[in-house]
DNA sequence: AAATTGCCCAACCGCATAATC
DNA sequence: CGATTATGCGGTTGGGCAATT
């Protein structure tokens, strides 16, 4: 049965409706706020597209050397528990780290759990260019409204 | 130049837990 | 309280692009 709603990639334009709305009413009922924000999505869409994407504060581009650190250790510690430990790493999302951890990390465990201490000195890592983290929101809504909107409370929105 | 393979990641699904009725 | 509804999590994958053949 198909309800009709919207899936996969998500347009320029949804974005925008999304975080419009967002900026404007706060989180308050993710499964109820579609409609209400004139969006063909399912709540849990729209909730994983700003918990991944829109949110404010998402850290972009490669992983730091400590950041690659801190999930191989608190991998070995937690085994995937993304959640518990994307909340080590200030502005990566748990569908972030998990990703890169199969993309990445997971190849060099074996070596990393028999020899931690060396691990490093392979040059191994993707560090290379010193991208900068360009904020998709810049894209998204332009910078000057951008930047009104992530100067309001975040907290209000309980993150 | 075209086809094939590989890599990556955004977003999906199902299920578990939490909140609300 | 039990039932229903909402949220959160982790495993998985479709499809785009890059690399290779």
């Amino acid at each position: 049965m198909n309800t009709g709603l919207r899936k996969g990639k998500w347009s320029h334009e949804e974005d925008q409706m999304l975080v419009a709305y967002i900026s404007r009413y706060g989180i308050w009922n993710w499964s109820q706020m579609p409609r209400f924000a004139g969006l063909s999505r399912s709540g849990k869409s729209c909730r994983l597209r700003w918990m991944n994407y829109l949110k404010p504060n998402i850290k972009r581009g490669n992983f730091s050397k400590e950041e690659d650190e801190i999930i191989l250790h608190s991998h070995s510690v937690l085994g995937n528990k993304w959640s518990a430990i994307a909340s080590k790493l200030p502005g990566r999302t748990d569908n972030d780290v998990k990703n890169y951890w199969y993309t990445h990390l997971k190849k060099r465990v074996s070596h990393y759990n028999k020899n931690p201490a060396t691990h490093e000195q392979n040059g191994e890592s993707d560090m290379d260019e010193m991208e900068q983290p360009v904020n998709h929101l810049n894209k998204v809504l332009g910078s000057v409204r951008f930047m009104e909107w992530n100067g309001m409370e975040l907290g209000s929105f309980s993150l």
